[in-house]
DNA sequence: TGCCTGATTGCCT
DNA sequence: GGCAATCAGGCAA
């Protein structure tokens, strides 16, 4: 099933770990690869000096004030891609890192594109999950319900009585970050084999 | 204009 | 453990 608007909805922290267990699909001319969501940080509009809309709306975070359920992707250090779910009501800077996916589908694409064949080191860091999916700056701003970028909810990959119970979180401060670094706004799933850290 | 920094990764010692 | 790769944005001059 398709996330519905309502789940991008409510507090970006809410939304952070909501997003937990959660699917995404990508679909490329080479084939679909679909990671589960095991990590995840919170960037907030509001006492968030890390957060990329602290100093107000450039060309590069534009797509981060857009709507909830949108995708905003950035270059870092001059050779990565970030992936993040844009949260908060329109024309408010706030997002979802996502930091590390456990392989789903389409894993004989993930390590050609990885160049490795370890499982673990195929999504486990938000620049490694952006080059194991094939996604890329264009897919910046689209929105996540479209046959190329998807996200799906449990239900799609776990059967009904599992995914109705609540998966145990982990939360901690977030990775790679000076401004900021003292806020709890990093969430994983508990015992996760696929995290970019414990 | 020029310099510094960064929501990273992988290679090197 | 250190550090280079590589570029857009922030900020000082």
């Amino acid at each position: 099933m398709l996330l519905d608007k309502s789940f991008f909805k409510g507090r970006t922290e809410s939304v952070a770990k909501r997003l937990l267990g959660t699917y995404l699909v990508h679909r490329a001319p080479e084939g679909r690869t679909v990671g589960r969501i095991v990590e995840t940080e919170a960037y907030l509009f509001q006492g968030d000096p890390a957060c990329h809309a602290h100093r107000g709306m450039t060309k590069r975070n534009r797509s981060m004030f857009g709507a909830a359920g949108t995708s905003y992707i950035y270059l870092i250090y001059g050779m990565y891609y970030c992936f993040n779910v844009v949260t908060g009501p329109e024309g408010v800077g706030e997002a979802v890192l996502i930091r590390a996916l456990e392989p789903v589908e389409g894993l004989e694409l993930m390590k050609r594109r990885r160049g490795t064949e370890k499982m673990k080191n195929l999504c486990s860091g938000p620049g490694k999950l952006v080059m194991a999916m094939g996604m890329d700056a264009g897919l910046d701003g689209a929105a996540l319900d479209s046959k190329r970028l998807c996200l799906l909810n449990r239900d799609a990959y776990e059967p009904r009585i599992r995914s109705a119970r609540r998966p145990k979180i982990t939360t901690t401060t977030r990775i790679g970050i000076k401004k900021g670094a003292e806020l709890p706004l990093r969430y994983y799933l508990s015992g996760s084999e696929f995290v970019s850290k414990k």
